[in-house]
DNA sequence: AGTCGCAGTCGAAGCGCTTCGACAACCTAT
DNA sequence: ATAGGTTGTCGAAGCGCTTCGACTGCGACT
């Protein structure tokens, strides 16, 4: 185990010189700089994580709460995870990987101990019993989801309100006048996780507006749940021709379905997603989807972190503005019969 | 923030007193130890990491490697990944999170920095290139999958090779005599993925054992490159009674073309899949499958590296035995025609 | 009665780094 | 020529913890 002696004894500089240039917080003339990256180099140098967190009460460590569920919208979370990594790293810092499990206490270990100089929360609730602990440290944290109650904190999320207006209006000016919404599991509403809840507030308010007549119901994923609901669905609304599916498996499921039923997508009836565009390029119909940005969600918080933690940047929420691509499953509403 | 000294001055102890109540190396009288710790919980101590750290060398974090593809057994990787951060923390580790883009920089910083105590690689590659540096430290090292050669490395895998010949058996048991095989993507097999080399090795072994005639195709993901392999298969053993599929994503294709064909399963035809018991369960027909035990890798490899870290336990390689649920897609071979 | 061992506690020495203040050497402006 | 400012370097003081050796009583041996 090399140390920053050992390195500065071999370049011949005291180990402050070694540090600073190291660090670059005060100016070294090019020649030290020189022979101190020449000896680095050549004992193999690497820094002791430990002592500088120590001595410099900064970890470089952001710690990432994962939701413990695995059932649910697992790429997403896996592709937030991931950019979250990756631009952390570009910043110089690396992720601390903590799931849902521990809830409040992991916030409470994390700040205490100084494992983690910023956090960010996934899958946050409407009311998360994480929030007060995380107002009351000064640790600075991102919330990856929208919470009810904003204030104090800085959040990034898709504008889950207007992902649902853009779903409704798209299926309105194709002429569709009866739409049936398949949600999240009920589980997902029953928990109040915002994004379910402020989608179903958009494609509500928005259908309102433009006079189509909503249906929503709650799904599980997976081809039987959705067979009942499907079923559901067209006994109470006979005449829907506009489906918004905002549960990535139950899409699969529903076109099969409908296939099966006769009900040719997008002639017979239109199917508007929320999902990523991966999953709208890979179904059995080119899907007309509103895409979920999951590594531009990652990517910004992670951005807005490092900004806190340099010192720049307050509380701020960051909605990302959703957009539709169309693709082969929607089309005109066929005539009224 | 809440130091040892002060909590010490609080009980009214020494400093070392303290340290040893935390960690139980030394005796220490009933009162005292109650002492103290009424005061840590007074004052709200948590010990500082860093300090610990550099203190004992160690810093009680594990570093997960995951791939950074996320276009592949995404749902396996992040299950696989929950599982070592909880069994992690129930022995008092936190989980570091790289993703494999810095590639066997990441080892050597990591090793180097004292960041971690210990690593887990996942997607490790039959000839990767991250062994040789993990064979050189003394870091130890647990991983998920099985390269070419695991001399002085620790491993813990599925054991793809008998779950092929599950699969191939099953379908003999059947019937079946032509078998087709649905692999993971092109790009999977020509990095040399131990676990999709594996697995056709069984399948071919026991195929040829059994007599039976495979044909293998690796396959995209998604609704459009399965039609195209499916149609080449077809085209080429018109006969393929049985299919065996090892690509999550190319499942709910392979079953709504079937179907679409006419071809019924499991009248007309066999499907087993290599996939979690979630995906098998939730497909359009309930998939017989052999499970790919995610929860269970995870778990056993922190358990391996927990061990080795506290001394005990070598080089091992675990290998977990396949286990096949029958469902309903598998059925007796049509008489042929 | 004297000795040994053990349980329980303390003090002090670091662990490897950052950072502050000091200082020497040099370069301008006056 | 001198005061003032820069620039580059160094020494030393920690950061908060672990751990080693040493010490003090005490009960259990001979």
């Amino acid at each position: 185990m090399v140390t920053l002696a050992e390195v500065a004894q071999h370049a011949g500089v005291s180990a402050s010189t070694v540090s600073y240039v190291l660090s670059g917080k005060r100016s070294i003339s090019t020649t030290t700089r020189q022979r101190v990256e020449q000896s680095i180099r050549e004992l193999g140098y690497h820094p002791n994580a430990g002592a500088r967190a120590l001595a410099s009460s900064r970890s470089n460590i952001i710690a990432l709460m994962i939701p413990l569920r695995t059932d649910i919208y697992v790429p997403v979370m896996m592709e937030i995870a991931i950019a979250v990594a990756t631009t952390a790293r570009t910043h110089g810092y690396d992720v601390l990987l903590l799931t849902g499990e521990e809830g409040p206490d992991a916030v409470r270990r994390v700040t205490g101990s100084g494992l983690a100089d910023a956090m960010i929360l996934m899958d946050v609730e409407l009311d998360d019993e994480r929030l007060p602990l995380l107002r009351s440290t000064d640790q600075p944290s991102v919330l990856i989801g929208l919470p009810a109650d904003t204030a104090g904190l800085t959040c990034v999320d898709l504008d889950f309100g207007a992902t649902g207006a853009l779903c409704v209006e798209h299926l309105a000016t194709l002429g569709h006048r009866d739409v049936a919404v398949i949600g999240e599991a009920p589980a997902v509403y029953e928990r109040h996780t915002g994004f379910a809840e402020r989608t179903l507030d958009g494609l509500r308010r928005r259908a309102k507006e433009l006079g189509l007549r909503l249906l929503h119901r709650p799904c599980e994923g997976g081809y039987d749940a959705m067979a009942a609901t499907l079923a559901r669905i067209l006994d109470e609304r006979p005449g829907t021709t506009g489906f918004v599916v905002q549960n990535e498996s139950a899409v699969e499921p529903l076109l099969a379905l409908l296939r099966q039923q006769g009900r040719a997508v997008p002639e017979d009836v239109s199917v508007v997603a929320i999902c990523p565009d991966q999953v709208a390029v890979q179904a059995s119909v080119r899907l007309t989807s509103v895409a979920i940005p999951a590594q531009e969600m990652g990517r910004h918080a992670v951005e807005r972190l490092v900004a806190k933690l340099e010192g720049h940047g307050g509380d701020e929420v960051v909605l990302i503005a959703p957009e539709l691509t169309v693709r082969a499953s929607t089309g005109p509403a066929p005539v009224a019969s």
